[in-house]
DNA sequence: CCGATAAGTAGG
DNA sequence: CTACTTATCGGA
């Protein structure tokens, strides 16, 4: 009998798998289980994609397979197929992809299987006792101690984020016997909360229904019956767009179509943007459906990602909430996926792999033939596109869930010719003044931190900039009294003291031009000197837990002005505040990049929802110095769907995306000819390519060009943008070229990549 | 002529 | 991407 052929994912610049012999001690190696794989002259970890009968690399130097991992597949053959899809799509090699997807343990081949985490918790002598029976220096002890006295029991994994260097003092408490361990699940193990009543409203309960209706067949019964449901579930791919304003509760609609799934014993995947997952949601999420609810995301550790993913796999936990990597888990039984704020940027990566994982996770529906559905306030116009074409159905919550709360009043503020004073106008004070003396809370936005963009010689004009980018040095105050600080490019990171003389002019003076949120701070704290004002930024949050810190305190009215950058305008809810400023979005009316308006349309409106949360009524001030802005308007008089109209027929008008499908090629290297070099005869062999397919697709080019920040971290950068209408035609000629593009001699002096529906230019 | 280094290329 | 092969250079 002919050997079978195993057809193994492996690290490396390969399309496709590799193939390899299937030993006879092998013969029940199925696809999805890691195996040892000769290469070169080692043994590595490969994935087995599939299992063949014949090789089309007929040669006797095919390889035998060393050795089988698991007894069972790591990844299920749904999870498999959105993996292959995905490195054609992206025209990314096998192995990136299967590397971006697993888990590193189980990518170094170590056992797929979870042992029991240890549990620690009191002993019933432990009980007796209490924290003055620990000596007042044992810190460690005490932590622990008081940790456990309060959440009763917790697992390693628990203690490892909450304190540190707890374990030699769980082993001192247990040798008194005051502590006792024990084996548990490695998800962690505690109690709900209590399942909160909740009504859904009308508008709420239609959009469940929707979904809900959408898998059954008759829909015609009653969709809340679960008995009928079950009866006539039929799974099918469905997409739906759920647009609901900020605070139309967009998360009770989840929760009630994610309730309905998990009651037909159906798993759920649900995405939510990079900092979206904090431990409350998952809490909010296990008290409404009273089921475990496992997390994946950057902040967990190798094991409890690993723990996650088993739970998933062997469908012991039915709801995984998960940022980006999260759409690639492998579900035993999935039923429905939910991508929160789809428009959110962080879905999609932004170097190596470049994948967006709300596109994967449509398709992943789509392959496993189930619903998805993709909510947002202000979604991004590609989903807007998709629901005008009737591709996604389109939901629409329109009012504010909690009683009473409305949504704010948007107002421009004409700044032109009026008297500002370090970037705030004077209406804008006086209206802060008016909001702090009725008791409310006041939030300014503005999305640059540091002091100031730009330090400027006051004698020569000399301005501080990065020697590896071409960019200003951002400048960081440390003490205003003594007007110290240093300088930092915000793009490649790198931080030099403020010089004390201009390096041209030996003058001593310097000018800081521009408003960034610490001086905004400094304004604001001398103006109103009995308010308290906190800063939320990137740099004020840098200590891990801090985030929550802060808007803990600002929630409990700690604070009366808080100003921060985008990182304030996601998903915290300050009810107290009343009026949000929004200090500076100028940039985005006006940038070389056709999505900034997009962008700042969907920021305005989130850190607009931030006004009026609770029962006071709330306002928004933009401050610009072009009122007349055709898009500007629009969103402020009539709203984001007018807006996003606007938007779309200026993209129909200048035939971009969502109209155009478009791939870029990136290049960056050292010397800026090489990285041009390569593009250009990119360029050559790709219209070659075009001429040989003949098809009449007209794929157009655009460049070589620099881009728009053609210096960065040392490196000259350049792209090459291809668009067509026929996304098959791009396609095409990529698979004809790319094997090309590797034995090019530029190739391996250039850093280049694909990006597969670019979402930024920088 | 040898060894060090740079460039080139296949990997199953 | 990386280890292995081949080409190239300069010193003895």
């Amino acid at each position: 009998m002919k050997q079978k052929i195993a057809k193994v994912a492996v690290p490396g610049p390969f399309l496709f798998p590799l193939d390899y012999l299937l030993p006879e001690v092998c013969v029940d190696a199925q696809a999805g289980m890691r195996v040892w794989v000769p290469f070169r002259n080692k043994k590595i970890v490969g994935l087995l994609m599939d299992v063949g009968e014949q090789s089309d690399y007929d040669d006797s130097k095919t390889k035998s397979v060393l050795e089988v991992i698991d007894d069972e597949a790591i990844l299920t053959a749904d999870s498999l197929k959105l993996l292959q899809w995905a490195s054609h799509y992206y025209h990314e090699p096998i192995g990136e992809v299967v590397q971006a997807a697993l888990p590193k343990r189980l990518r170094a081949g170590e056992a797929a299987q979870i042992e029991g985490v240890t549990y620690w918790q009191l002993s019933e002598l432990g009980q007796q006792k209490s924290l003055d029976d620990i000596a007042k220096n044992a810190l460690r002890q005490r932590e622990l101690f008081s940790a456990l006295q309060v959440h009763g029991k917790l697992n390693e994994n628990q203690l490892n984020h909450r304190l540190q260097n707890w374990r030699a003092a769980a082993k001192t408490l247990a040798q008194k016997n005051w502590l006792e361990s024990y084996p548990g699940p490695c998800l962690l193990e505690s109690d709900y909360a209590a399942k909160p009543e909740h009504t859904l409203n009308e508008q709420q309960q239609a959009a469940v229904d929707a979904v809900v209706q959408s898998q059954i067949d008759n829909p015609s019964k009653q969709a809340g019956n679960m008995a009928l449901v079950a009866q006539n579930y039929a799974p099918r791919f469905s997409a739906f767009l759920l647009q609901g304003i900020t605070g139309s509760g967009k998360t009770e609609v989840y929760l009630g179509m994610i309730d309905a799934m998990v009651k037909l014993g159906k798993q759920v995947l649900v995405l939510v943007p990079e900092i979206g997952l904090t431990p409350q949601m998952i809490q909010r999420f296990e008290a409404y459906l009273q089921t475990r609810v496992a997390a994946l995301h950057s902040g967990l550790n190798e094991s409890e990602r690993h723990c996650a993913w088993h739970m998933v796999r062997t469908n012991q936990v039915k709801v995984l909430l998960g940022t980006r990597s999260a759409v690639f888990a492998p579900f035993a039984d999935l039923g429905l996926c939910i991508i929160d704020e789809e428009h959110d940027l962080s879905y999609k990566q932004q170097d190596g792999f470049r994948y967006s994982a709300r596109d994967l996770m449509i398709q992943r529906a789509r392959q496993q033939n189930i619903p998805v559905v993709l909510g947002s306030a202000t979604p991004s116009l590609e989903s807007l596109y998709n629901a005008k074409m009737q591709r996604y159905q389109h939901l629409y919550l329109t009012q504010r869930a909690a009683q009473g709360a409305k949504l704010p009043q948007l107002k421009l503020l004409d700044i032109r010719g009026e008297s500002i004073q370090e970037g705030v106008s004077q209406s804008l004070k006086l209206t802060m003044q008016k909001h702090l003396a009725a008791g409310n809370q006041v939030l300014l936005f503005l999305n640059r931190r540091g002091f100031s963009p730009v330090l400027m010689c006051h004698e020569c004009g000399w301005q501080a900039s990065c020697p590896s980018c071409d960019a200003n040095m951002t400048y960081h105050q440390t003490d205003a009294l003594n007007d110290l600080g240093y300088l930092q490019c915000h793009h490649c990171d790198e931080q030099i003291v403020k010089p004390s003389l201009c390096p041209s002019c030996q003058s001593e003076e310097f000018v800081k031009v521009g408003q960034g949120t610490e001086r905004l701070q400094e304004t604001i704290e001398s103006w109103f000197s009995d308010k308290r004002v906190l800063r939320i930024d990137r740099d004020t949050t840098r200590l891990k837990g801090s985030i929550s810190e802060l808007t803990e305190q600002a929630k409990s009215g700690q604070a009366d002005i808080l100003i921060g950058t985008q990182m304030l305008a996601k998903g915290h809810d300050f009810p107290n505040v009343t009026l949000v400023g929004l200090v500076d979005i100028d940039q985005g009316l006006f940038s070389a990049d056709y999505r900034a308006a997009e962008r700042m349309a969907q920021l305005v409106l989130q850190v607009a929802g931030r006004a009026g949360r609770g029962a006071k009524a709330g306002e928004v001030l933009i401050q610009t110095h072009h009122p007349d802005h055709p898009l500007l308007t629009s969103l402020v008089q009539h709203g984001y769907d007018r807006f996003a109209v606007k938007a779309l027929a200026e993209r129909e008008q200048a035939c971009l995306p969502p109209y155009q499908y478009q791939v870029l090629f990136r290049a960056e290297a050292h010397n800026p000819d090489d990285a041009m070099h390569f593009l250009y005869s990119l360029k050559a062999g790709l219209e070659n390519t075009a001429q040989q397919l003949d098809r009449g697709d007209d794929v157009e080019f655009w460049g070589p060009v620099s881009a728009p920040m053609l210096k960065r971290q040392g490196r000259f950068r350049f792209q090459l943008m291809l668009q067509a209408t026929n996304r098959g035609a791009l396609h095409r000629m990529l698979n004809v070229m790319q094997p090309h593009i590797l034995k090019s001699p530029l190739a391996r002096k250039v850093r280049w990549s694909i990006d597969v529906d670019p979402q930024e230019m920088y």
